[in-house]
DNA sequence: AACTATTCATAATT
DNA sequence: TAATTATGAATAGTT
């Protein structure tokens, strides 16, 4: 109760090198992970690129955003970069525009769907496309597509609704959550990747840099 | 030369949509990919994480940026979340990563549901909607704090379904699985510079490109 | 998790 | 295409 406000040093120029501190460290982590998803996404949508982020936390927790979507991208990267889909390609540029808002939305979506799913809806095979192997499709393998359509469309309503009016409402009582967790984190069942942890050092190979400012100038003449 | 100087009118406030001029967005699009490769670097450094980050330009070009390599976190994100070949029916052994990947799953699960929309599977709109458990459905101004928590609770309850799931795959896919390299590119290529402009290769392979030289001079063929 | 002071990123412009 | 600069954004340190 001091009558004090908050004489904050404000932020605070750092070296960009590794932080030994276990807990700074996380939270920083966190922060930037956040920013760097939300920087991928700002560049998708204005510049109609497809992009892929993947981060592994030294703890070995993956996260990952993708437009159109982290398969796609990566499969596109690595049949040599091809166009990996006539079909999808900026069409619908702001998919993924408000991640954090929407991520929400989602998951109750889903609920609900399943709420009627098991309250006996029909249930239908879902189409052959590789898409079927997406594991978190499991839990709601017999989404037929009106359930699809369904939740798509509510999806669409919730976006608009929410997007523009929500956030004012949720800041003050409740956030987004965090997006990973769900299985125990404590881990001590996690598996330990070879060079995941590799503390000391990235040897990123012929690496010019790590940590400071860098410059490169690959500027292109023609197609960007 | 008179001291005629104008002042910058510095950042301006942009929208986060399309941009529409070819110009500004190809130039925005370049500004943008490096600052985006700087924050992954940086979270590599400050975070000892592994990201990678790649991206198409709406040419078709394809820059990335991966540490300790492109292929070594992508390799690791494969082996760990899926495979890229067709699936067969029954339960999918390869999700460790994705488990705690809900930021993935969304923005697939997003794509998916518009790749359905679009693929041209029947359109059906919704008769049953009046139902309460629509309620959700409603323009947020009718959202009240109460409808707001219960939305969270159903995000959590759909969380912890999904997390027993994969548990229960988890437990029962508690053993070494082969590495999926989908491309058989796991060893090759470690001289890789962080930021990895990729060569056009629109043409390439099945070979992703390992081109080291990240001056590419290729004419502009297609749009821009 | 919320706040600020500050550094950093970048839109506009040359 | 690169450089400059004023302003918008991200975030380090703190509460």
């Amino acid at each position: 109760m001091s009558s004090k406000r908050k004489p904050s040093m404000g932020r605070q120029k750092i070296e960009i090198k590794r932080i030994e501190k276990q807990n700074i460290k996380q939270i920083t982590f966190s922060k930037r992970r956040v920013g760097l998803f939300q920087k991928a996404s700002e560049l998708c949508t204005l510049c109609t690129a497809e992009t892929v982020v993947i981060v592994f936390s030294p703890a070995g927790k993956s996260y990952s955003f993708g437009h159109p979507s982290v398969d796609t991208v990566v499969d596109r990267y690595l049949s040599g970069g091809k166009y990996a889909s006539q079909n999808i390609g900026g069409v619908h540029p702001h998919i993924r525009a408000h991640v954090r808002d929407l991520n929400g939305q989602y998951t109750e979506a889903l609920t609900e769907l399943e709420a009627e799913k098991k309250r006996g809806m029909e249930l239908k095979k879902v189409r052959r496309d590789s898409r079927n192997q997406h594991w978190w499709k499991n839990p709601i393998e017999e989404l037929g597509l009106q359930e699809l359509e369904r939740l798509k469309a509510a999806m669409d309503k919730l976006k608009d609704n929410v997007a523009d009016r929500a956030s004012e409402l949720l800041i003050k009582d409740s956030h987004f959550m965090p997006t990973a967790d769900p299985i125990g984190t404590s881990s001590s069942t996690q598996y330990r990747y070879p060079f995941e942890p590799n503390p000391n050092n990235l040897h990123a190979s012929a690496v010019p840099n790590h940590g400071y400012d860098y410059r490169f100038g690959f500027g292109s003449p023609g197609p960007y």
